[in-house]
RNA sequence: GCGCCUGUAGCUCAGGGGAUAGAGCAUCGGACUUCUAAUCCGAGUGUCGCAGGUUCGAUUCCUGCCAGGCGCGCCA
């Protein structure tokens, strides 16, 4: 348990005391007690911890807020933590600390190094997390830039907070997308040697398409020889291995690694699709008409049955993905978590029916819209077409900016808003760049330690040093961010909004500096030197866990 | 028409049934002979889109409306 939750129950029940010896003594009388929240408030005047109880009680005690509030502290124990309580604006109980509570927070971290903030709460429960899932028949784009970073580190939050986790990207080789990739592909082989050869209709235009031509005619010169059809699927499955290579590459260049690449064509050679029709033909969920089969997911609450067999015999997208979705479920994830580009939230409802239909409840499925990524350049929105040509891709972007500028831009926001981009600003090496102020901090502390390391300085334990030394304004602020962690990291992998750890690393951040501002290290006393260093140490090491977290570096010197 | 997201300071965005609604940027003024000035210290800014409702209390929850974005295929 956190040093916080620790201090917070131990108030929590002096309260339910206070309150029980208030009735016992007839100043209060209330049915039941209601149970009592305790938040640190975001005004430091207002104390190290505040309660709202008496607010919430004053109807049932048929008192004035401040008057119940009067009420329970006079009944509250004296001494110990509790430094002053004060009864403040409407009836808020405010409690004012000795600082010793918050010195456990650097035993902790030093007892436990990056895996401070780590919990347990998911212990035995198995996510899957699919992200990204771009079609391997062109460049990622800039929301799947996005979707990966929020995929990624949302993964490493739920990892933290003690889930099994598995992560997967879905490709979507066998579809009629793969099909128009393939005949363009094939189109432009041929055009390398007979120029009037006719490029699809409905075909890929980038230039990508011609320059793998290039590398396939080197590859296979004797393609031609083949006849068409399997001309075509060579291509097919050619063409899509290339394309997950490339997004493999941009991807590790990014930081992200799945544990799966899950081929929607072994699905089809595994004959999984008519696998799981037959199931649901069982269960009476399919029907016929108008020369195609349908799935009943309107039973399930989605707006319109679904076509899971198409007049001409082919298969829809949303079939393969029931079979994929079955396959995630029967191998024993007891949560799917899937994040899906804005584009895609009208699927949610036949996806969430499908889940049903196979036998689960519908909340084992869980959809993160993402919503759009706007690129600024100049303060102008950067128009992008993709028949011109003119398309900033993922790969663009993390050239363009970094891996860990892109990271940070993407997890500063709310997964769910939209998103300004301003590419002149994630480029600047400067005060304006958030991402470098935290990295900064980070180098910071590195260089002190260094230079204590040169001057023969070792960096204390916790055991060694004088904790209460640490009274300054700032270090006080500090310690209380430091042991604010494992709430947020927690929160931060519940509500799946990793941006709170990217808010709670440049704030951390923002202490430090203004500590540093205020605050020598090196040239002071031994015993204050000494608690300095093991506080900078920490302070460090739960800055390199959140920059880890949000999947960006931590450099030693800047 | 139906559904989803968004609307908070000049800009980009946090927050969220409770106390005086916050941060960064931009603007202005200070701080380097001392551990990295990519930093710090100080200063101004609000119809929380609009209107109702619930509540002791709403910017937060509910309903309606307005505005912007997106989606509603036997495409993926």
């Amino acid at each position: 348990m956190s040093v916080l939750v620790r201090q917070k129950q131990e108030l929590v029940s002096a309260l339910y005391t206070a309150i029980e010896a208030a009735m016992a003594s007839g100043k209060l009388e209330v049915e039941s007690v209601p149970e009592i929240g305790l938040e640190v408030p975001r005004e430091k005047q207002h104390g190290d911890f505040a309660s709202n109880i008496a607010l919430i009680m004053a109807r049932a005690a048929r008192k004035a807020p401040r008057e119940v509030a009067e009420i329970i502290v006079d009944h509250l124990p004296k001494g110990g933590v509790i430094r002053a309580v004060e009864v403040a604006g409407p009836g808020f109980i405010n409690f004012f600390l000795s600082n010793d509570w918050l010195h456990d927070t650097l035993r902790a971290i030093e007892e436990q190094g990056e895996a401070y903030g780590n919990c347990q709460h998911g212990a035995g429960e198995k996510v899957l997390l699919e992200f990204v899932s771009a079609n391997p028949v062109g460049p990622m784009n800039v929301v799947n830039a996005r979707a990966a970073a929020v995929g990624d580190t949302l993964a490493r939050l739920l990892r933290a907070a003690g889930y099994e986790v598995g992560t997967e990207f879905y490709v979507n080789d066998a579809g009629n997308q793969a099909d128009v990739f393939a005949r363009s592909l094939e189109a432009r082989y041929q055009q390398l040697t007979n120029a009037d050869y006719p490029f699809p209709e409905d075909g890929y235009p980038g230039a990508y398409v011609a320059e793998l031509a290039q590398v396939l005619k080197e590859e296979r010169p004797d393609l031609l020889d083949l006849p068409f059809d399997e001309r075509i699927a060579f291509c097919k499955r050619w063409g899509t291995d290339k394309m997950v290579e490339m997004q493999q590459a941009d991807l590790r260049a990014y930081g992200v690694e799945f544990d799966l690449w899950f081929r929607e064509r072994d699905l089809h050679a595994q004959g999984a699709l008519e696998a799981v029709i037959e199931f649901l033909r069982e269960k009476g969920l399919m029907f016929e008409e108008d020369g195609a089969l349908w799935f009943r997911s309107t039973q399930f609450g989605d707006d319109k049955d679904r076509v899971i067999v198409k007049s001409d015999g082919s298969y829809t997208y949303v079939t393969a993905d029931i079979a994929y979705h079955y396959d995630k479920l029967k191998r024993g994830f007891t949560k799917l978590i899937n994040i899906w580009g804005p584009d895609h939230h009208g699927y949610i409802g036949r996806m969430k029916a499908a889940i049903q239909a196979l036998g689960y409840s519908e909340d084992t499925l869980e959809v993160l819209i993402l919503q759009y990524v706007a690129l600024l350049r100049d303060g102008q929105q950067v128009k992008m077409s993709k028949r011109a040509g003119e398309f900033i891709t993922m790969q663009d972007l993390v050239e363009e900016v970094g891996k860990d500028a892109a990271r940070f831009f993407f997890l500063h926001r709310s997964p769910e808003s939209h998103l300004d981009f301003d590419l002149d600003l994630a480029v600047e090496q400067s005060n304006e760049n958030p991402v470098f102020y935290v990295q900064y901090a980070h180098a910071r502390i590195s260089s002190v330690l260094r230079q204590a390391k040169e001057q023969g300085i070792a960096v204390p334990t916790c055991s060694q040093v004088d904790l209460s030394l640490l009274e300054h304004e700032t270090e006080l602020d500090l310690l209380k961010q430091l042991a604010a962690l494992p709430e947020e990291l927690l929160a931060a992998a519940l509500l799946r909004e990793p941006h709170r750890i990217t808010r709670y690393a440049l704030d951390l951040a923002g202490l430090f500096h203004s500590f540093y501002g205020y605050c020598h290290i090196l040239g002071e006393e031994a015993p204050l030197r000494d608690a300095r260093l093991v506080l900078v140490s920490n302070i460090r090491v739960v800055l390199r866990k959140v920059l880890g977290l949000l999947g960006v570096d931590a450099p030693e010197q800047m």
